[in-house]
DNA sequence: CGACAATACGGACCGTCGGTCCGTTTTACA
DNA sequence: TGTAAAACGGACCGACGGTCCGTATTGTCG
């Protein structure tokens, strides 16, 4: 087990590492549906030949995970080191809502990548990626601070498919839904779910 | 505007439709996932040629939504003329619960399709299919009767969202989560969400 | 029952797309 | 500047969804 250093890429291939993650989001933002859009086309979009995109991502879902994890980032950022309501040592009523809200913003914001992203195929469960993990454990544990909660795993599934791309799409674009009544459906929604009730027997 | 009689189809056309949807259903089930099955695959299993199926079903999420359907037709019947508690005629606190349980329970059963459906494509978005939108139309209506809720078109939308077909897959298939459990995990968070609460000032 | 029109059949065929191969070019380092 | 490692790019491949068209089946009418 040496400390392997991870030797850094060549500057080339950072460049169009660059160029690709661009080209794919810009494509993805202009056209319709993610499906419309072809390797090929990234490829081309970027200026690269097609074995670059496979050789630096494995595969099309490859790419999609990586332009949506880098694009996550910041979000991320700011729930695991950031300030209140998002970051840590926020009251957990408070925090439940401000982490789902922050997820719609997200897919509001991003709505063709994470439609790319969820639709990507069913080969591999989307409930396997990283992103989703993080975000399940993290409402998991806050949820485990409310006392009077159970199956707080289930319920951090449900809460999360409130915000699926597709749900999100189908309100913000086909619905017209403008994007402040769907934050405030989900707020209204969370906080009913969460909101205290009468002690039963 | 004729009454046209809808002329009846050939009886070898019948009994090809048959062996398509009973072929499709086998294979979905028998193979892990949905995109594993190829429409040649589904026409040799029926003992038919590839251009019987595409000319009976228009194309591969034709023939998905069409065994969908049909698998679903008992649930429809129950829920729009069955007795309690899926039936019309039951108090609403009872038959929103009933409902999502038959949901559930359908896609539990029908895994592998649900599955197939659900990813079959972002090309058409899931939320503008027949199916979904009755049980959409009928979850709100119910809600509807409910005194004190607001934002019922959302709440529809979020609660069927708990039942998707790949997070069910996931709980059950991935995760081992026993059917009963997540038959009761759902009617928790169904009635956390029902349930009456303080009146607010 | 026989003939004929309508309908359905099937598999060869096509275009596209994800992914690979390999000869060529660029980079890094001495 | 010489050289080996690393990355490049586009021709190429296999698979799949979907179509075409000559052939076979069905239903009907005399």
């Amino acid at each position: 087990m040496e400390p392997v250093a991870e030797r850094r890429p060549r500057k080339d291939a950072a460049r169009n590492r660059e160029a690709v993650l661009a080209a794919a989001d810009d494509l993805f933002a202009r056209c319709g549906s993610p499906e419309a859009v072809t390797m090929a086309d990234i490829a081309a979009a970027a200026g690269v030949g097609k074995a670059t995109l496979f050789r630096g991502f494995g595969d099309r879902t490859g790419l999609i995970h990586a332009l949506y994890e880098a694009r996550l980032e910041p979000v991320r950022a700011a729930i695991e080191t950031g300030p209140p309501p998002l970051g840590p040592g926020t009251p957990p009523l408070q925090r439940i809502p401000a982490l789902l809200d922050a997820v719609l913003c997200f897919k509001l914001d991003n709505r063709h990548l994470a439609l790319a992203l969820e639709s990507s195929g069913g080969g591999d469960s989307p409930y396997r990626a990283p992103h989703y993990e993080r975000w399940h454990r993290t409402l998991q544990a806050v949820l485990e601070q409310i006392p009077g909660l159970t199956d707080n795993a289930f319920t951090a599934h449900a809460l999360l498919a409130a915000t699926r791309a597709d749900l999100v799409e189908h309100l913000a674009g086909h619905e017209q839904v403008p994007r402040e009544h769907l934050r405030a459906q989900l707020a209204a929604y969370t906080a009913r779910l969460l909101s205290p009730r009468p002690q039963q027997g």
